[in-house]
DNA sequence: TAAGTGATCTCT
DNA sequence: GAGATCACTTAA
């Protein structure tokens, strides 16, 4: 259950994003700086879907600089600074030219999208990169998926800025406390 | 509950 | 160029 396992390919990105979003709790995030390797349950994920949703930063198909990389290639990692000192890590979903990404929130030992950035050393020198297998980041299957009763949804954090409809859409997934020896 | 921190984007 | 905003965390 290590770097053994074959890298989740650009197919598995290239799905609608709350379904990779639900998929990856329980897949491993594989974080490697020079000879160190290091492995990590997924916990936490949110899903951003399409230039309809107004949590996006690609909301009504807004294409800067910034958000160019959502339209890309399924399995491209996008990473961007936030309030001054927090970095996210997200993967891009879907098909090129439709803006999607799902937001990877928590990892077993580093709850918190900006706490396991800093825990894996994640800044935008990674982004735009393809994750796969030999680059510095990339994910695996790990065992088999969690019990879809295993599974919580609920609204995304920290989006009231999309309004009542879109910032309450349950595009937030997290194991529940337990699963895969999470607290 | 509020401060911290700086890139990014939208107006002039 | 100026001003607002921000997919968060920490310390109180």
């Amino acid at each position: 259950m290590s770097g053994a396992s074959p890298a989740l390919t650009p197919e598995f990105f290239n799905r609608p994003a709350d379904k990779v979003a639900r998929d990856l709790l329980g897949k491993a995030l594989l974080r490697r700086r020079g000879r160190s390797l290091t492995t990590h349950i997924i916990t936490e994920t949110e899903a951003y879907i399409g230039p309809e949703d107004l949590a996006s930063h690609a909301a009504g198909g807004r294409r800067t600089k910034r958000t160019e990389i959502m339209f890309g290639q399924a399995g491209t990692l996008y990473v961007y600074f936030v309030y001054g000192m927090h970095w996210m890590l997200n993967v891009v979903t879907g098909e090129i030219g439709y803006p999607a990404a799902v937001l990877i929130r928590g990892i077993e030992g580093a709850e918190g999208p900006a706490r396991l950035t800093r825990a894996l050393n994640i800044t935008g020198a990674l982004n735009g990169t393809l994750a796969r297998k030999g680059s510095g980041l990339w994910f695996t299957d790990c065992g088999s998926p969690p019990a879809r009763n295993a599974i919580l949804r609920t609204a995304r954090i920290g989006v009231d800025y999309a309004g009542p409809v879109w910032s309450a859409k349950p595009y937030r997934f997290l194991l529940k406390p337990g699963v895969y020896g999470r607290r």
